[in-house]
DNA sequence: GGCATATAATAAGCTCGCTTATTATATGTA
DNA sequence: TACATATAATAAGCGAGCTTATTATATGCC
C-alpha cells in the first residue's frame, strides 16, 4: 500500500506539490509583511535591476504580461512601486521600487532565502544538482516543440 | 536562450517553472476536451476510486476542500460528475463519475500520460529517480515543522 | 440526555495565471 | 508618405488556490 522508496510519487505530481508547498509556506511566513510570493519575486527583481519595463519584468520572473500588470497594480496601490513613462518608448512604462518598496524588500528579503535553505535541508550539493539537472531537462522538454507536431505555419 | 548547460537556475525557481510549463502544455493539448489539469486529475482519481467524499478527493489530489468544491461545481454543471448523499454521514457527499464523465476521461486519459512521458524524455530511470528522491525530501521538509523530518528512506 | 468540540461542505472575497480583445505607439517597407 | 505589422500595456472574464466565516451534522464526554 505504502510506496516503497523507489516507487515515489511521479515527478509530475511532486513538482506540483512542491511548488504549492513552497508558496503556501512562503506566504505563511511573509504574512506579517503582507507579501505574496509573486509580489516578493517582483520586488526582488526590481531591487536587483532598478528600473525595467513591464515586459522585461515579466520575462525575468517568468510571468505573463497581464499577470505582471495585476501584481504591479497591487504593489503600486500600496506605494511600493512606481510606474514612470519610458522616455524612449511611449508605449512602455518603467517600473521602479519606491523608498517604501525598497525598505520593505530589505526587511522581507530573508524570508525567501531562508525558506529555500530550509527546504533543501538534508540534500547534498550533488543531490541538489541532480534535481536541478533533471528539472532543467524537463522544463526544456516542455517548452520545446512536440515530436508529433509541426513547427507552426 | 540558455546561459549554459551547467549554470542551472535554483531549484526553487525551476520547480515553479516546471509546474507552470506542465500545466500550460497540458491545457493546450486538453483544450479539445475542454479540461483543465486539476479537472483531469479529479476525473482520474474518481475513475480509479469510484465514489469518494469530497475531503477524500481533496486529500487524494492534494487540493484544498474549497478548491475541490469549485472544480466539482464546474464538472457537475457539465454532467461529468454526480454528488450523492453519503448514507453514513449526512454532512458528506459521495462524488462519482457519470457515464459521460467516464467516457470523457477514457478519451482524455492519454493526454496526461503521454505528456508526462514527453516531459521526461532524455532522462534515465536513475536520473528520474534522483529527481523524485530530492523533490520528495523537499516536499517533506516544506510540509513538516521547523525541525528535521522523518518519512521516506 | 446535554453540551462542547470537530468535521463536511459551501459562501464570499482576494490574488494569480491565463485567454481574447483593445488602444496606443513603433517600425519596416513600398 | 502611407500602410501593414509588431509591440507595450491594459480591460474583461474565467479557473484555481487560498482565507475566513457559516451551516449542518457527528462525536466525545460529563
Amino acid at each position: 500500500m505504502e510506496p516503497s522508496n523507489s516507487a515515489e510519487a511521479s515527478v509530475g505530481y511532486l513538482v506540483y506539490e512542491v511548488a504549492r508547498a513552497f508558496r503556501r509556506r512562503f506566504e505563511d511566513e511573509a504574512r506579517r509583511h503582507d507579501l505574496t510570493l509573486p509580489q516578493w519575486r517582483a520586488l526582488a527583481e526590481l531591487a536587483r535591476k532598478g528600473g525595467v519595463s513591464q515586459v522585461a519584468l515579466a520575462g525575468a520572473i517568468d510571468a505573463d504580461p497581464m499577470t505582471v500588470s495585476g501584481i504591479l497594480d497591487r504593489l503600486e496601490k500600496r506605494g511600493l512601486v512606481r510606474r514612470e513613462p519610458d522616455p524612449n518608448d511611449s508605449r512602455a512604462k518603467i517600473v521602479r521600487l519606491t523608498d517604501d518598496g525598497l525598505a520593505l524588500y530589505d526587511t522581507a528579503k530573508a524570508v525567501g532565502v531562508e525558506l529555500y535553505e530550509f527546504a533543501v535541508l538534508g540534500l547534498s550539493p550533488a543531490e541538489l544538482d541532480a534535481v536541478a539537472h533533471g528539472l532543467t531537462r524537463i522544463r526544456n522538454n516542455l517548452n520545446g516543440p512536440r515530436a508529433d507536431q509541426k513547427e507552426d505555419a
